[in-house]
DNA sequence: TAACTACATGATAATGATTACAGACTAAAT
DNA sequence: ATTTAGTCTGTAATCATTATCATGTAGTTA
């Protein structure tokens, strides 16, 4: 549990209470979703803390970045890299872990060094499915 | 150029400033990027217009909202789907038009109907490349 | 062409997410 | 004990976007 001290930042209480509500997460919490569960154990937790900690973490690698909700951020606990599935009709967001090898021709690559790729799928969820048929 | 008739919305002055804005454009811009463009030949051109006339289009297909820069949206004018080749120094953008055909196993689809999928590419640009070497 | 009406405009206010700030705090290091 | 570097919190500020609503007008119809 407390194999946190490699990350390379002081372990705050604070830092230790969001990376226990990251370490078991599955899904795609914002910001505020992080700091709604963390201040319920923490009630001085400030949402400074919040986005600073993530930012840190961000920094180091421990949590990446989705920018599939617009307007509003969300973090992926996630540590491998692999890919999301998502439903056009309520946005809800699956993880698909599996690594596409893509091939990009020299001229379209415009003298990039591509070094990794993150692909998303739209679809319909199966309750979203429903929705449509019932709907006629 | 006054092909705008089918597009199934009403046609204003301001409505047609911003479709010239956007028929030829190359990039990916955001509503100020819009709006600063249309408001130098229409003065009394208002962000809200701007938005409206983006969410209007959004809706008829005739431009698709990206979600690669975390905090503001972005448009893409390109009538054909593609994907997109993200610099991670500057952000700088680059078109890559080509399809994949994307396998995804029956059990990571989770119910789910796919519908389209759409890559991000990570890389450095060339001039960012050139500043990470001078930078040693 | 004139009148009508649903829809669009634009100025501004409101909202929501994120960032900036500054003083208080904490845990080493001297 | 004092210093120091880094962190925490509450709050203010900023930025992008959305909502409001009085006024204007495009497209339709008579
Ligand atoms: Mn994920
Ligand atoms: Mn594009
Ligand atoms: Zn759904
Ligand atoms: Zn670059």
């Amino acid at each position: 549990m407390e194999h946190y001290r490699d990350i390379g930042f002081k372990l705050t209480p604070q830092r230790i209470a969001i990376l226990d509500f990251l370490e078991g997460h599955k899904g795609h919490p914002t910001a505020e979703d992080v700091y709604k569960a963390v201040v319920k154990r923490f009630p001085t937790m400030s949402f400074a803390t919040v986005y600073n900690t993530l930012q840190a973490l961000k920094e180091r690698g421990r949590v990446a970045e989705l920018s599939i909700d617009p307007g509003k951020r969300r973090f992926d606990p996630g540590r491998e890299p692999h890919h999301h599935l998502v439903c056009t009709g309520c946005r809800r967001i699956v993880d698909i872990h599996r690594s596409y090898k893509l091939p990009v021709s020299e001229k379209e690559r415009a003298g990039f060094d591509i070094t990794g790729n993150h692909v998303e799928f739209h679809g319909r969820c199966p309750s979203c499915k429903k929705k449509l048929l019932s709907a006629v």
